[in-house]
RNA sequence: GAUUCCGUAGCUCAGCUGGUAGAGCGCUACGUUGACAUCGUAGAGGUCGUUGGUUCAAGCCCAAUCGGAAUCACCA
């Protein structure tokens, strides 16, 4: 029973319906192609701290294009979906949520309870993200999900920090490092953001041991860390102080003694050319401080108070507090030169915005030098590609600049560290929680309480996902990974850790291809964010618009890196084509019946061979540029021929066939009206899964389904570049006369006479046998087109050339002679404009001579054509 | 300071290995022709930021420069 296809097409009703089905028949593993090669792609895991957001669209719209593409080419396709347990922006909303609901903070929690609450917040969010990217259409395989903290993850992070630990990269030692006092707890480099902030700076006077009034001034951004000072640097080479290096002042307000260093690292021209070291506060001080044998003095408290070493009178006072003390007391004392406008760049915690503090901390390390030279070199070597290819130089300048990786977090939720130490002997033991200690025998140990970064597990990903360190047959066939897509925002924090990680436990990059795409902006440019409040809910957009038509707004008119910029037309624009798309389908299926007629190829006719060489081309382009990662310029294709040339031209030529009395030309119109379409929806499918699908099921002879069906293919057999240039010809002529309609405003249903002059007996041909499509698409009379009597009054016909033949329009009293003349002229001078750029260009030896062959014919050929053309409407224009 | 990206129609953006500048929206004028007004038809609109260079040929390659943005590193 053929079924009628509604009169507009409604996403709500379809599009949860369909993804449901497609689920529930297993089609989104990798096993309905069990011997297609493995295409494999895992999907950056969604944070489990809220929910899905524009980014997230972004990211899996892409994924998923590609997935259905590789899986409608026959591959073994998995999409492997999961979730971030994201330690610290996940630990910072459950507090957040603990203190609301029960007014309780960290410090009155236990490890237990808080867990408790994490564990319960994780499931919640899980289930939601999975709904919402569901919504999306993802076709991930949903039965293989996993989580960072799952058991499978967890026994890999356990072994990865093993087999480092045993390499000697993982160590535990007292470093310079990031500490957010609001989360409290240590960050990496990457973790910290850079801000510029308004400050000052404040030059203080220290004296010199043993020459009463002698002082030095040191100029500080942070006059609070003067308690931690323990020496003075200046510049070798600098002459003002040469007679200081090796002397000792005295530190203001707290009386010690310390050291005037020389070292190469101070900047003379800076500031006064003397600076304090805080050995224990300043990355830079403190790689001084190290050459020098410089005692480091921690005087911060995790909350970002100063504890005792700060000495008893500032003990408790906040850093901003002490700062406004020790100020004021300095200039009390005399000691404080004068005050500077500064602004300098101040680092903030990624996930609270916090200023840091750095200081030294005993903390656990991932040693990055000999894990980053082989993931230079894999990249180097082509092994791993960045799509596009200038993130390579992003990636490289990180990685060869890298310093050890803080790996260990102050933090509960997370993966507690791996590392046990016996209460009796001090034997640390690495890897699965041992039952007693292999070296004395005790069982009493210890496990580190802290937690280690977020980006260790992601790091994993790749290859956790599919059971390593078990030797499954899924890391087997899927690793490494076909593709990684995410954004350029976190090539350091996951795509560089990865790629380390993975070769140095699979001895194997994780993925070959890495598609970096942008951000997606507000209509203003600006980043969505949640302070902005300038978000765009992508669940809304689904709501008011379809999925469908987000994944194309997404897809289109866009390329690899670039940032989008959201604008509601193109959403409109996007569903005005889902409509489009169902309108052409649903004349296509009026016009056919429940089964396909079977045709000869002798009876295809002009217009069909035309639209299905296209297709053809069409094809094969946007399979090149799928292949290429041109999921933009494979959709715009896509577009462009389903309206321009099926909905425009197709359709409309193919009408009258439809519905004439001839039995063999309607069978071939509707033949290729199906096959057209049926290859349109195919092409279409990854990027508009739900539309297509469902156009899909109302073909007469439709398959299974459309999500694995296979992609077209280019046939040669449908190549036909006769019957493209025939069709051309016969469209250059309609658009004349309606051209000419339109300026003499002749309205259709005055229909007229269609004449011509021409010696090409082909091109008269196809205006004779085109007679049906030339009255229904340019309102040209009954009468057969004829050639123009010799005798005929010039003066009662309109004209234009086409294709290289005149034509004529008898419109008798409604030829306005002026206005021809005017037409005539504008048409003149434009062929005038183009004969004397293509003559200069044909005249030039050089082009003649270097050009490759074709492009001079072409250019020869258009030389010849303008010309005709040109003494075409001369002629005409001294008729008149 | 280093690196990168962007500058193309009024707006938002595509533009492949260099070979006659494109789309969507907007604009003008027509239009209820048996899929679609979420539409059709015809049209207007561009010295591709600027200046040099390479080349027979440059929006595309090279250099410089102006304007906008981003990332990294920072001088206390």
């Amino acid at each position: 029973m053929k079924r009628e296809m509604e009169k507009t097409y409604d996403p709500k009703k379809v599009e949860e319906r369909t993804y449901k089905w497609w689920k529930e028949n297993g089609w989104f593993k990798p096993e309905v192609n069990p011997d297609g090669k493995p295409y494999t792609i895992m999907m950056p895991p969604p944070n489990v701290t809220g929910q899905l957001h524009m980014g997230h669209a972004f990211d899996d719209t892409l994924q998923d294009t590609l997935i259905r593409y590789h899986r409608m080419l026959g591959e073994a396709a998995l999409w492997m979906p999961g979730m971030d347990h994201a330690s610290i922006a996940t630990e910072v909303k459950v507090l957040d949520k603990i203190k609301n609901e029960t007014g309780k903070t960290k410090q009155e929690l236990t490890r237990e309870e808080f867990l408790e609450e994490a564990w319960d917040w994780a499931d919640t969010y899980r289930n939601r993200i999975r709904e919402q990217i569901e919504k999306l259409g993802a076709s991930c395989d949903w039965d293989r999900e996993r989580f960072t903290m799952d058991e499978g993850c967890s026994n890999s992070v356990k072994r990865a920090f093993e087999d480092l630990y045993k390499k000697g990269l993982i160590y535990k030692g007292s470093r310079i490092i990031n500490w957010c006092p609001d989360c409290r707890t240590a960050l990496s480099d990457a973790e910290v953001e850079y801000e510029e902030q308004a400050g000052h700076m404040w030059h203080i006077r220290y004296p010199i041991k043993g020459e009463e009034g002698r002082y030095v001034t040191v100029a500080t951004t942070r006059p609070e860390t003067m308690l931690g000072d323990t020496g003075v640097a200046v510049n070798p080479n600098d002459e003002r102080y040469q007679d200081l290096v090796g002397k000792t002042v005295i530190l203001p307000l707290v009386g010690r003694e310390i050291p005037v260093v020389a070292d190469d690292y101070v900047d003379m021209t800076f500031g006064t050319g003397v600076v304090k070291m805080t050995p224990a506060h300043d990355p830079n001080d403190y790689e001084v401080g190290k050459r020098h044998n410089l005692e480091e003095i921690n005087i911060m408290n995790e909350d970002g108070s100063l504890n005792h070493l700060a000495g008893e009178k500032y003990e408790g006072l906040d850093r901003y507090e002490a700062r406004d003390v020790i100020v004021k007391e300095l200039d009390e004392l005399g000691y404080l030169d004068h005050i500077e406008d500064h602004v300098h760049n101040v680092g903030t915690c990624y996930r609270c915005g916090t200023t840091v503090e750095t200081m030294t901390s005993e903390q656990w390390f991932v040693a990055m030098q000999e894990l980053a030279k082989p993931a230079l070199e894999a990249v180097k070597e082509g092994k791993t590609r960045f799509i596009p290819d200038r993130f390579t130089k992003t990636y490289n300048n990180w990685l060869e600049n890298i310093r050890d990786w803080c790996i260990s977090r102050q933090l509960w939720w997370g993966h507690q560290i791996p590392a046990y130490t016996c209460k009796s002997c001090g034997e640390v033991i690495v890897g699965d929680q041992p039952k007693s200690c292999p070296t004395c025998g005790s069982t009493t140990l210890i496990q580190e309480e802290d937690v280690l970064d977020t980006w260790f597990s992601s790091g994993l990903w790749p290859f956790s996902t599919l059971g390593w360190p078990a030797e499954t047959e899924d890391l087997k066939k899927f690793y490494p990974n076909s593709a990684l897509v995410t954004g350029y925002d976190i090539i350091f924090f996951w795509v560089a850790r990865m790629i380390f990680m993975g070769l140095f436990e699979m001895g194997e990059v994780p993925f070959e291809d890495v598609y970096i795409h942008g951000l997606i902006r507000d209509s203003q440019g600006r980043k969505m964010s949640k302070s902005l409040g300038n978000g765009v809910d992508p669940l809304e957009v689904i709501d008011e618009f379809s999925a469908d038509a987000l994944r194309f707004s997404i897809i289109t008119g866009n390329a690899a890196g670039n940032d989008i910029r959201w604008q509601e037309e193109k959403l409109t624009a996007s569903r005005n084509f889902l409509n489009k798309l169902w309108n052409a389908a649903r004349f296509t299926l009026m016009n056919l019946e429940e089964t396909i007629p079977e045709i000869d190829d002798a009876s295809l006719e002009e217009s069909d061979k035309w639209i299905l060489s296209r297709m053809n081309r069409v094809v094969s382009e946007v399979r090149e540029n799928m292949d290429k990662y041109e999921l933009g310029l494979a959709a715009q294709k896509a577009y462009d021929f389903t309206w321009n040339e099926f909905c425009d031209w197709y359709i409309e030529l193919v009408k009258p066939r439809l519905y004439g009395e001839d039995e063999r030309s309607k069978n071939a119109a509707q033949h290729t009206l199906n096959l057209v379409l049926t290859n349109i929806l195919k092409m279409l499918h990854p990027v508009i899964p739900f539309i297509t699908e469902e156009i899909y099921g109302y073909l007469p002879e439709h398959g299974e389904a459309l999500i694995i069906e296979s992609f077209p293919q280019t046939d040669e057999a449908l190549d036909f570049p006769q019957e493209e240039r025939d069709v051309n010809y016969l469209m250059d002529v309609i658009r004349a006369i309606r051209n000419i309609r339109k300026n003499l405003n002749v309205p259709n249903s005055k229909k007229a006479s269609l004449y011509y002059k021409t010696d090409d007996r082909e091109k008269e041909a196809i205006l004779k046998r085109s007679h049906p499509m030339l009255m229904k698409l340019a309102s040209v009379s009954e009468e057969m087109p004829a050639a123009l009597p010799d005798e005929a009054d010039l003066k009662k016909y309109t004209s234009a050339v086409a294709g290289g033949t005149e034509i004529f329009l008898a419109l008798d009293d409604l030829v306005d002679k002026e206005k021809e003349i005017q037409r005539l002229s504008a048409e003149k001078e434009k062929l005038e404009k183009e004969l004397v750029k293509v003559s200069k260009k044909l005249e030039n030896p050089g082009f003649v001579q270097k050009a490759p062959e074709a492009v001079v014919n072409k250019e020869r050929e258009k030389k010849a054509a303008f010309e005709e053309n040109l003494k075409k409407i001369t002629d005409r224009l001294k008729d008149l």
